[in-house]
RNA sequence: GGAGAGGUGGCUGAGUGGUCGAAAGCGAACGACUCGAAAUCGUUUAAUAGGCAACUAUUCGUGGGUUCGAAUCCCACCCUCUCCGCCA
């Protein structure tokens, strides 16, 4: 969410930083309504002033005379009845302003930052470096190919369970899965971050806190007899921990990393990656959180994501990092770097984790402070992959296919398998 | 799901219509005493909003309502605890 206060007293430069992400924002409505709000603000404030300081009288003359039933009293209470209409009057027309405006901001994304490239859509990426020799080979068998041959996943039978996009994982396959989660949580909680491990099930208040909501309630499952959702990424649950508090400046940074599954419609991309483990209505996914000084998320962004990109270097799976331009950034973030791995089968590099950086929006949004000086500031909130489980386990696949149809495993990640090859069983 | 109890300031805990933003205790800060500390004594100590110099307003789980006036009464909801039932 953005500041009221700036929209109300600096309209055009808000206008004029959101329209890099492509689009036309036009603020001046929702100044009007910040304006009128204001003025309503203080005129119900001084009515209340008023209105508090003759019922003060009336205790007292009640207390004086030991009686409440005079002329004078009558005229009294007469009058203090006049204050309380005017001000349910005032007070109706400030909730549908506050309303209004509430509904009018938490629709407008994030300031896109002054660092991130320009630029209508995602051709406008810029990648930043590449790291490691891309495998580049004739007759390379796609993951799913390789998931079939040695067993590790099933989708036809799936859907007898649910519908598409959803799959079950066999045997070494759902191995492969658990022990990937492990050696994440394993390298980054060595690293310096608490794990959690939060509800899937999340409340509407916390989707909005984070940003999901309002805009993309068509992104995620609903339950259909509570307010709950199906957590999209544990980035809701995340954000949400610390909903409504102060945080001591001292115990800044905090960082999480939790292992969650991630629920998503999808709705808009049929016929796209339909097959294998690239684009799933649930996966898993380990996420990594900072929650820190307003002042210092710059630093904490190249961190969060140097933490995601260790991962990818320790599985030695090639990968690039793109910087992702302004009108392909994310609805909540202000800057974002992607990684993308290496999938050979399709010669490019898919997304498998994405480091945004969203100053003080979503903390805004979830009133989520610290004390800068005595006084409260929002702080601000990072959020990265590190990394999503199934494209992890994809790169794998492919990267590590060996000519007799097995699969290489990495070596860091053989203590968590078991084994340095993956066989037909 | 049924029956009951309850949600008050950093914490414990009084307060059931009127100078209550809220007693008391603990904790914390400052001062005195002390070579220093402990103990003791004294003073101070909620948050938020408003172009915020100590002014005004709001806040006693949340949202409505009654009243001149609500922490206190009424309604709805949320949450916590205990017992029963059910279940991993």
């Amino acid at each position: 969410m953005l500041d009221q206060k700036l929209i109300r007293e600096n309209p055009t430069s808000v206008e004029e930083i959101l329209s890099s992400r492509g689009k036309v924002y036009n603020i001046s409505h929702i100044q009007e309504l910040t304006l009128k709000k204001k003025e309503i603000d203080t005129e119900i404030s001084n009515l209340q002033s008023e209105s508090k300081k003759l019922s003060k009288l009336i205790g007292q003359q009640i207390a004086k005379f030991q009686k409440n039933n005079s002329q004078e009293l009558d005229n009294l209470k007469r009058k203090g009845n006049e204050y309380r209409i005017r001000i349910s009057e005032f007070e109706e027309k400030q909730r549908n302003l506050d309303k209004q405006i509430h509904n009018e901001i938490s629709n407008l994304p994030n300031f896109p930052s002054e660092d991130a490239p320009v630029g209508q859509d995602e051709s406008n990426n810029v990648q930043v470096k590449t790291w490691g020799d891309p495998l580049i080979a004739e007759n390379l068998k796609s993951h799913w190919e390789i998931g079939e041959s040695l067993n590790l996943f099933e989708s036809i039978k799936s859907t007898k369970i649910s519908k598409s996009r959803l799959i079950t994982l066999i045997g070494n396959g759902a191995k492969l899965e658990r022990a990937l989660i492990n050696f994440m949580l394993d390298i980054h909680t060595k690293n310096g971050y608490l794990e959690l491990m939060p509800p899937a099930l999340v409340n509407s208040l916390s989707l909005k806190g984070s940003g999901q909501l309002p805009k993309f309630a068509n992104e995620s499952f609903k339950c259909s007899n509570d307010d709950l959702w199906l957590s999209p990424t544990a980035e809701v649950p995340l954000t949400a921990f610390h909903r409504n508090e102060i945080i001591d400046p001292k115990h800044l940074p905090i960082k999480y990393v939790a292992y969650s599954p991630c629920f998503r419609r999808e709705a808009g991309s049929y016929g796209r990656d339909t097959r294998g483990l690239i684009r799933l209505h649930q996966f898993n996914k380990v996420e990594l959180y900072w929650y820190c000084d307003p002042t210092k998320s710059l630093e904490a962004h190249k961190k969060i994501t140097s933490d995601a990109e260790s991962i990818l270097k320790k599985l030695n799976l090639p990968y690039r990092l793109i910087d992702i331009c302004t009108g392909d950034l994310g609805f909540s973030s202000s800057r974002t770097f992607d990684l993308e791995v290496w999938l050979p089968s399709s010669k490019c590099y898919r997304e498998i984790s994405s480091c945004s950086n969203c100053l003080d929006f979503q903390a805004r949004r979830s009133s989520i402070r610290t004390k800068i000086d005595k006084k409260n500031t929002y702080l601000h909130t990072l959020n990265g992959s590190g990394l999503a489980i199934g494209r992890t386990m994809a790169a794998i696949l492919e990267n590590g296919q060996q000519p007799d149809g097995s699969v290489k495993i990495p070596d860091a990640l053989v203590p968590y398998f078991g084994s340095k090859f993956l066989k037909t069983a």
